[in-house]
DNA sequence: TATTGTTATACTCTATAACTATA
DNA sequence: TATAGTTATAGAGTATAACAATA
């Protein structure tokens, strides 16, 4: 039998410590915690730091409809943001030849500078957490979250 | 070789998949997609859900600050939630004898009725996810996750 | 002096609707 | 008519500082 028995408090749901959205909360707080400080002395929100990393993943102009959706921001949110990334010169638009409605995003060379001063904290925070699980559980946690995520 | 490899991009950083933050925020997203409109219908916030919730589970009453640790959330956010969730009934203060700084907070009959209401959708999401899981890989995640939350 | 909690303030994000331009 | 994106608006959370009351 497990330590991890799922328990009835006599309301019908499960406990807090066995809430999954919570559990995957901490985990990301945990995670969090040693990386905003940097976010911060860059003047950016997770937000920001999620649209710049999406861009700079993506190797090519994504339209805002398809940002939104790989960072999980709703388009006004978006919408804004881009605004002010584009005064900061991190991101840039350009039109869309065919469409005129829609709007090609790209990450500037600056923004791409911008993530690459900051990927050594992140790398830092990875490598504390592969030190407590292990490659393999780090590995097998991924699977899991994956799995997850395709619900 | 597993089909998760960290993978350098040029800049020193992990690609968007294998972002743990990432994987963690989209894994969340996948479950609380089927959980927030029966918070919405009940005209609650996901961090007042857990402010409830946490109150709910402690079935004890708790400081202002124990409920700010317990729920990520910080002390203003808390305080004025707090107000609000006293004028819906779902909540009640009283003083601590000995330290008048202090208060406790609890949940009350209503709270609990209302989280009783909302729990049979919780399950059903729990469900669905562990059959897609199996129990198995469920209580593996969150062995995982724990080992995380506690960096 | 330090701690507990609230209030003040500015900013950001969420969420929905309305709007513009284009297809 | 539908789609892509922006603008408008209201509400809520984040974050920091300042504050009151108490220890």
């Amino acid at each position: 039998m497990s330590e991890h028995v799922l328990h009835d408090n006599g309301v019908g749901i499960r406990g807090f410590d066995r809430s999954l959205p919570m559990a995957l909360m901490r985990a990301r707080e945990a995670v969090m915690r040693h990386f905003r400080p940097s976010l911060a002395e860059h003047d950016l929100t997770e937000q920001q730091w999620r649209v710049l990393r999406a861009l700079e993943d993506a190797d090519t102009a994504l339209s805002v409809g398809e940002l939104a959706e790989r960072t999980y921001l709703l388009g006004p949110s978006l919408s804004r943001m881009l605004a002010l990334l584009d005064d900061r010169g991190l991101i840039a638009r350009s039109s869309v030849p065919g469409d005129a409605r829609r709007a090609d995003i790209r990450i500037t060379a600056t923004g791409i500078e911008l993530v690459a001063a900051i990927a050594p904290r992140s790398e830092a925070a990875y490598e504390h957490i592969e030190g407590r699980l292990g490659p393999g559980d780090l590995e097998q946690l991924y699977v899991l979250l994956d799995k997850v995520g395709r619900l």
